[in-house]
DNA sequence: CGAATTTGACCAGCGC
DNA sequence: GCGCTGGTCAAATTCG
């Protein structure tokens, strides 16, 4: 039930625009994530601004990707601490949402975790944020080196979930990466955690040397730009839910085709 | 040879 | 209490 809560969001979520490439009609480049979530290009947009860790996958020629954030649900609230609940929308108006993950992100600084407290207490989990990319690989680079830690088989749908973790030492940023089962193109990255580094290492092997560090990772503190962030896709997504509609967001970049909703 | 990946086992939370 | 599921661990294996 857990599990297809959480597909069943990702579904109302699903819409994915069209990068320039794409629409160009050439999969050829290595056009980055950062790209494809208008981060590079839309560094005076209001949304994308403060985009959490920079992804930008440089491997494939991906076709289209968007970024949703995932809706404390009940079920999560019931595995997590109360102070990670999600806000309401009072608490997002008085502020005092922005105050919870400010001390929830300090109590992470000054005990990183393993993503599970001791024995007998209750699991503390981070904002996570789920990445829907129109992809053919997997795992998609994003200038960070993760290791893997874990795979499973996910109930109802025939491909695995992986489960990684960054290498960075103190760095416990985590994210899961599965194939949706509706629809195998689409790779859902969902990234849990904030990275404790700005500058994200180069992959051994790639030639990303050449690729300036994403404007928005050193323009502000992690935890502002996570925290910044949090608000405005929250605000959004709630809204969205209130009219009963899932969240689409689409880059500016053609005007006509300019952030909205959908209807379910 | 060190780092990364694979994979089965294990644990905790939840629903019945 | 039991079974199911998500998430993590860690030994074995593979890779560069």
């Amino acid at each position: 039930m857990k599990t297809e809560t959480r597909s069943e969001e990702f579904e109302l979520s699903g819409f994915f625009s069209r990068s320039p490439l794409d629409r160009a009609g050439n999969g050829s480049s290595s056009l980055g994530f950062m790209d494809l979530l208008g981060v590079q290009d839309l560094t005076s947009h209001s949304l994308f601004d403060d985009m959490p860790p920079p992804p930008m996958p440089v491997i494939l020629p991906p076709e289209s990707s968007m970024v949703v954030n995932l809706p404390v649900t009940p079920n999560e609230s019931s595995v997590s601490s109360s102070s990670t609940e999600a806000p309401n929308e009072q608490d997002l108006a008085n502020g005092s949402a922005a105050s919870d993950v400010d001390t929830e992100l300090d109590k992470e600084k000054k005990e990183p975790s393993k993503g599970w407290e001791k024995k007998g207490q209750k699991r503390k989990r981070e904002p996570r944020f789920a990445f829907l990319t129109k992809s053919g690989v997997d795992h998609l680079e994003d200038g960070y080196r993760w290791r893997k830690y874990g795979q499973k088989a996910v109930k109802n749908s025939p491909f695995p979930r992986s489960y990684y973790r960054c290498t960075t030492a103190m760095c416990g940023v985590k994210k899961r990466v599965e194939r949706s089962s509706k629809d195998p193109t689409i790779v859902v990255t969902t990234y849990e955690g904030q990275h404790t580094h700005h500058s994200p290492v180069v992959p051994r092997g790639s030639n990303m040397m050449h690729r300036a560090p994403p404007t928005a990772v050193h323009s502000s503190s992690p935890t502002c730009r996570l925290r910044r962030l949090i608000l405005v896709s929250r605000s959004i997504s709630a809204k969205c839910h209130q009219s009963g509609i899932g969240t689409l967001i689409r880059r500016p970049a053609v005007p006509s085709e300019a952030t909205g909703c959908f209807r379910t």
